[in-house]
DNA sequence: CTTGTGCAAACTGTTAACAGAGGACATCCG
DNA sequence: CGGATGTCCTCTGTTAACAGTTTGCACAAG
């Protein structure tokens, strides 16, 4: 995610057609150019990015087991689609990881640690003063990965960013209004206090109680969402087109 | 996991080739019958299943997406492999799930749940009693998880299953003793009590106790366990011979 | 006008073949 | 005798072609 299209040829030596298409379907599909329940053309795919069916496949079967499409034989592969019940259980996984990883930051925080949280907790401040919801959705995703890669393992940052892109599924743009950052960025604050004191069991509750909130503030202002089954648009070619715009400017983590 | 080999040509209609590879290759390292670290040769696989390289390359690659290999371009697919670092960290996790599971779980069981519960840990206690280790071990699956699924939700219960895997991974064979049987289903029977009584904050605690027990009592009695590059056994045919013995009586999450 | 049947096109599942990279072994030079 | 180098072989990455299935449409019968 840091270094893009760094060597020409170092690329090739490090990645496979097939991961490269990979990476572009998640984007793709998270960026919502290819909408839930959508489904995915192979000859299209491969047409539109120049590869050939075996790669778009490969991939396509990758993404099914991270759980972004679902496929059914003779029939193809289909995004996913989120039930609300669903993004609500995701919420509340996210809720146990964050309280899991709160706990256990409070227990070992570095100084210099607390301090880039602080910095990014000023930031975020900074954002919604001046009504900045990109940067704050940005810095929000910064901090909440930076508290699962210090309080947790690689595995729970892993997990958690997972997780992150399911939720993505079913909620679209919503809307970062000012009141939100502020509400959320108190909830920061209340973690990284509990860090400072080195208060395990304050820092569980804190962090738990901002994911809860942020799937409040969501649940607040949400549609109803879509369901599990199938459920194509256009048996035709409906995926490989997309382009609409793809602004991100939701509501992350809360 | 329920029917198996159901009617001769519904599996054709219901699942692909590639899935069923890629179950195969599952089960063959999950039972150890491919160790970690060994290099999948894929034109071996091919040949010894039956089928054409196509099938089994989209199965290595769902797989490499859910972590049970890595993948290194040009160089091949390979078992991954778990220090003890990380599988600790994954412990961890499953202390995570559980008391969040545990704790909704407590909100609101049912009279039957509990019932089934309790007879689960009546059929552990009759297990240790008798010594029966391999019983114990699937029982004790069964509740754990029976207990995912009533307080968590079904992704929950796939997160919990997934990180069982990639534990399988690097715990072979931690043979479960009685002493330690005992020990475990005593904190079953403390989970239980919680859940009977409603009391939330008791089962969350009993939960991520009984888990941090497993893991200590796992971790008493492990080598040292491998690294995480390739390093892979023989540049030849290593896979796709296995045909060890596969039993499995180790102590799952004790 | 509705419904059932048959055909045709498109797409998925699978296989086989081709090109390039990596590694091992033998050979040659110092 | 040790090390570098060239060659061969195996395996992965990729592509193209083939077979089976599903889906949509048209046509005909009621």
């Amino acid at each position: 995610m840091a270094e893009s299209s760094v060597s020409p040829l170092h690329i090739v030596r490090t990645q496979s057609l097939a991961s490269l298409v990979a990476d572009e379907l998640e984007r793709m599909i998270l960026s919502g150019e290819i909408p839930p329940g959508t489904r995915l053309n192979e000859q299209a795919l491969a047409a539109r990015l120049g590869v050939s069916r075996g790669p778009v496949r490969e991939a396509v079967r990758g993404l099914d087991r991270s759980g972004l499409v679902v496929t059914v034989v003779n029939q193809g592969s289909f995004v996913r689609q989120l039930s609300a019940e669903e993004a609500m259980d995701v919420y509340d996984l996210r809720v146990a990881l964050t309280g899991y990883a709160c706990e256990r930051l409070a227990g070992r925080a570095t100084p210099e640690q607390i301090a880039t949280l602080e910095a990014m907790v000023r930031g975020m401040e900074a954002a919604a003063e001046a009504d900045d919801a990109a940067r704050y959705y940005a810095l929000n995703l910064d901090f909440h990965s930076a508290l699962m890669s210090m309080g947790g393992s690689s595995r729970a940052v892993r997990l958690y960013d997972d997780l992150g892109k399911e939720l993505t599924l079913f909620r679209r743009r919503a809307l970062v209004v000012r009141e939100n950052m502020r509400e959320s960025n108190a909830e920061h604050a209340k973690i990284l206090r509990a860090l400072t004191d080195g208060d395990g069991a304050a820092a569980r509750v804190a962090g738990e109680a901002h994911i809860r909130g942020g799937k409040r503030r969501f649940a607040t202002s949400t549609p109803t969402g879509g369901t599990e089954p199938p459920g194509q648009k256009r048996p035709g070619e409906a995926a490989a087109r997309g382009e609409e715009d793809h602004v991100r400017d939701e509501d992350s983590a809360g």
